[in-house]
RNA sequence: GGGGGUGUAGCCCAAUGGCAGAGGCAAGGCGCUUAAACCGCCUCCAGUGAGGGUUCGACUCCCUCCACCCCCA
């Protein structure tokens, strides 16, 4: 396609120039007021895809526009450079993985570069760098110190043929991925973080933030809070030995219809309670959830999900929706079978507010890792306890007073209490009240808050991470490495053995050392922390990552934080987002971070996907479209323009065989954007006086109505539309030269301004065009974003429609001031109108001046 | 199973309770051209996934359903 301009050459200059005269490079003491403006940043897996093409272009547009706006922006890139694939690619090539990332890291910095997105990049971090890993070690032992971090038993993907722990996505189907062998749920010693500690905070505080409401509910939902009770249900005919079962409910209003108790497979009583002739019934039980865990969702490693017991849904919850309890179905699921499964254990518990004995039973949807493990089952409200009650033939007795119209089954909504001794009469939050009160004052339970949340696993068995700085002694127990001797590094002379052994615990120099406290003998850790702990700080790394004395400064960090406008993937909604924000407390409360905001991120957006052909665009799938194609074919700018304008940014993007030429009409209005800046308007204007003037004030109100349109639009993220507004305003433009045929000051004024609103979005072009028209050294990224005048961005007339009964019967041309009275006297005495009132005249006038009046009749 | 999103012209999408059309793609026509491409101008096309409700007025708000997508199980 014949271009207007050599793209390639102009897009070559201004990268380079913008490097080289420090344009976005800012510092803690710069005078512009402070802002902070980040993409989440990469894993490096070589070559931009379209995904990052759209990620940084957003963010690009927004660096640029609030520094023309006057802010001092802070725009870092750096590279999330820990990970799986790098260790997969050096167990298939023998490549170690620093110099596969390193590799990987310059294939993506090259084409984010030939994006023409700018960044400070003096602050480039990168996670496997050691000045990172130092920092990240130190964080760790402080986390130790402040009991943060902590060991704990905790199941892991063990795979029995290799001898090693498999990170969730080596499994398929319950299968090593590489040896076929079935995976097995083995218990570790690991490393926990303490994120429940900050449970409520971190559910609390996001009511403040400018996120998706959609985020924000994830986000609880994933911490999961719920209010009850925990109560003790005495073992009937052990009570001499204490034995009893605690449960935890969200509905202890509904306790006089415990009609059976149900513990998950995994609780410690079971063995306890199963009495002889039902061991074979419960151990069928407890194979089949194995089983299902097996084949569904690993537990523990892997996603980093840090929850020790169970990837599933918590607990039994009421149906109230209000806190967002979690309603799973359990480790069953995942599997062709139907239904719950369970088995009576022959025990009996009392329940003690009837006083009567209830049976126990060992129940599939029931799981150890929320609440306590078990609960008290009542079938009348809780629909899963219903549908077991069904199944095993147990009776079912209602306390709350469903509605007339109801149904059957489960009834989880409000009603009176009934069959409810005391509660009777009572509503269900009153009843609830009560119920706690009478456990409390007859020590029999207590109020109880529980979360779905649980601490998070950072252990992990591989080489490619950060090492774990700590020495585990014979005599004095768990060391961490001092300080003075961090970084610890991961020796680089491994094996990188096919079985995916992690490859530091086979290394005996690393492995055997002396232990830093007492100099005897003694083993080194040999996990690895989980790559969400590098990405769970980075954006504090970027305000000051010169630091040589800790992780970063708190008064320059404070400068920065909290980051104005986060950018990323609906992917990251829940993990790593909710890490961040734990890092961040965390950091403040041990003091590393002081003065700096509790929250990260004031302002969060998640873009859409790109898909094709009705799947995600992926590397795994294969059907990348390489930005780099359109970079050599079309440029930068097309490539930039064509994310924008192709839809709201919030909106999945499918990508088509009409893709191509949406690109390429993206092109040509570059093109025509050239042409428009570069026409030759020597001639003297030839139209005649009065045209002229017109066709001037009409330029020059377009001028205030585009500029008022894309500022408004840029900020409220409908970059599509602010595209169009431009496009607009080049068409109008066009009519405007033809007309006049003639150079004008208008004519000039419009195409500075429409560069200027253009520059954000199509960098190089807008900067080139500047430059040739307002000389050498002239930056139109350092002009000021345009202002306008309301009034001449006001339409100048408008056009009201008269409705009779709300069809349209006229339309006449008006003042935008248009006084309601005055509209309604016109539409009144429209002759198209008269006619269809009949006699006696409207029975009513709505009339909403300067657009509408409606007769109704 | 739960939560969320989307559904408007042949296609991508605008319309923030007020005329369904801003912009683009495609198609067609005219001009430019020896011719074609490029370029310029012009034109065609839907009643908003389905059904109900609220309202003077609904693409927009509410309810039910359908389809597709995402997240969590």
């Amino acid at each position: 396609m014949a271009r207007a301009y050599d793209f390639a050459a102009v897009e070559r200059k201004w990268q380079r120039i913008w490097a080289d005269e420090h344009t976005y490079e800012v510092d803690a003491d710069d005078k512009r007021p402070p802002r902070y403006v980040l993409c989440m940043y990469p894993y490096p897996s070589g070559q931009a895809h379209q995904g990052h093409v759209r990620n940084y272009t957003f963010g690009d547009l927004l660096v640029r526009k609030l520094t023309m706006e006057g802010y001092g922006v802070l725009s870092p890139f750096g590279f999330d450079s820990f990970g799986l694939p790098a260790e997969n690619a050096a167990i298939k090539t023998g490549e170690h993985p620093r110099s596969f990332t390193d590799a990987r890291i310059a294939e993506l910095k090259e084409s984010v570069l030939s994006l023409g997105a700018v960044y400070d990049w003096r602050r480039e971090v990168k996670s496997h760098d050691p000045e990172y890993i130092k920092w990240n070690q130190v964080i760790f032992l402080r986390f130790l110190e402040a009991g943060l971090a902590y060991r704990a038993m905790a199941p892991v993907n063990w795979c029995p043929g290799c001898q090693t722990v498999l990170a969730n996505e080596q499994v398929r189907d319950g299968a090593c991925e590489r040896s076929g062998d079935l995976v097995e749920a083995k218990d570790l010693e690991q490393w926990f973080y303490r994120t429940t500690a900050y449970a409520d905070e971190l559910l609390d505080s996001l009511d403040g933030l400018g996120w998706p409401a959609s985020v924000k509910v994830m986000q609880r939902n994933w911490i999961g809070r719920s209010y009850g009770a925990e109560m003790d249900l005495a073992v009937v005919g052990r009570e001499a030995e204490g034995l009893a079962l605690r449960v935890f409910t969200t509905r202890p209003d509904t306790s006089f219809g415990m009609t059976f108790a149900a513990l998950s497979p995994k609780h410690p009583l079971v063995d306890s309670l199963t009495v002889a002739g039902q061991e074979d019934a419960v151990a069928a039980v407890r194979a089949a959830v194995a089983e299902a865990s097996r084949t569904g969702r690993p537990e523990g490693e892997g996603a980093g999900t840090g929850r020790p017991e169970g990837g599933g849904v918590g607990g039994r919850a009421a149906a109230e929706g209000s806190e967002g309890e979690g309603e799973g179905e359990g480790e069953g699921e995942g599997t062709e079978e139907v239904g719950p499964r369970g088995a009576f254990t022959g025990s009996y518990v009392t329940n003690p507010f009837t006083a009567q004995p209830v049976p126990v039973y060992v129940v599939d949807y029931v799981l150890m890792g929320y609440g306590t493990g078990a609960i008290m089952a009542v079938p009348a409200e809780d629909e899963r306890d219903f549908a077991f009650a069904e199944l095993f033939g147990l009776p079912v007795v209602r306390t709350t007073r469903p509605p007339d119209d109801f149904g059957g089954g489960a009834w989880t909504g409000t009603g009176a209490k009934i069959n409810s001794g005391f509660l009777d009469g009572m509503d269900v939050d009153s009843a609830k009240e009560a119920a706690i009160s009478w456990l409390e004052e007859n020590g029999l339970g207590k109020r109880q808050v529980n979360y779905r949340l649980r601490d998070w696993l950072v252990s992990r068995q591989r080489y490619w991470g950060c090492p774990i700085p700590v020495v585990h002694c014979p005599a004095c127990g768990i060391v961490g490495v001092p300080e003075k001797d961090l970084p610890l590094l991961a020796p680089d002379d491994v094996e990188f053995s096919a079985t995916g052994e992690s490859p530091l615990s086979r290394h005996p120099s690393f492995k055997y050392t002396a232990c830093p406290k007492c100099g005897e003998d003694a083993l080194r850790d040999t996990d690895t922390l989980d790559t969400f702990v590098d990405s769970s700080w980075y954006f504090l790394r970027f305000c000051d990552p010169w630091s040589k004395e800790r992780p970063f400064d708190p008064r320059t960090a404070a400068h920065f934080m909290p980051v104005d406008q986060y950018i990323g993937g609906i992917e990251h909604a829940i993990l790593h987002l909710m890490y961040a924000r734990f890092f961040t407390k965390a950091l403040i409360d041990v003091g590393l971070a002081p003065g700096i905001e509790r929250e990260p991120f004031s302002r969060l957006f998640t873009q859409g996907m790109i898909r094709m052909g009705g799947g995600k665009m992926s590397k795994s799938k294969g059907n990348l479209v390489a930005p780099s194609k359109y970079l050599g074919t079309v440029g930068a700018d097309s490539l930039r323009l064509f994310h924008l304008f192709a839809g709201p940014p919030t909106d999945d993007l499918d990508w088509t065989e009409q893709t191509e030429q949406i690109i390429e009409g993206c092109s040509r209005f570059l093109d025509r954007l050239w042409r428009a800046a570069t026409r030759n308007l020597a001639e003297v204007d030839s139209g005649p006086e009065a045209e002229a003037a017109e066709a001037a004030e009409a330029l020059e109100r377009l001028c205030h109505r585009t500029i008022a349109r894309v500022t408004e639009d840029i900020g409220r993220w409908s970059f599509n539309t602010a595209v169009a507004a431009c496009m607009e305003m080049l068409n109008a433009m066009g009519d405007f030269s033809r007309r006049l045929a003639g150079r004008s000051a208008g004519y000039d004024r419009a195409v500075d301004t429409l560069l200027t609103l253009l520059a954000p979005m199509v960098p190089h072009v807008t900067a080139e065009l500047w430059e040739m028209r307002h000389g050498e050294g002239a930056r139109v990224h350092l002009e000021g974003w345009p202002g306008y005048d309301a009034e001449l961005a006001r339409e100048e007339k408008a056009i009201l429609v008269v409705q009779v009964n709300g069809k349209v019967r006229d339309r006449m041309e008006v003042s935008p001031d248009i006084s309601e009275k005055e509209a309604e006297a016109l539409a009144l005495a429209s002759p198209k109108i008269t006619g269809l009132l009949g006699d006696g005249g409207p029975k009513r006038v709505v009339a909403r001046p300067p657009k509408l009046v409606n007769l109704v009749v």
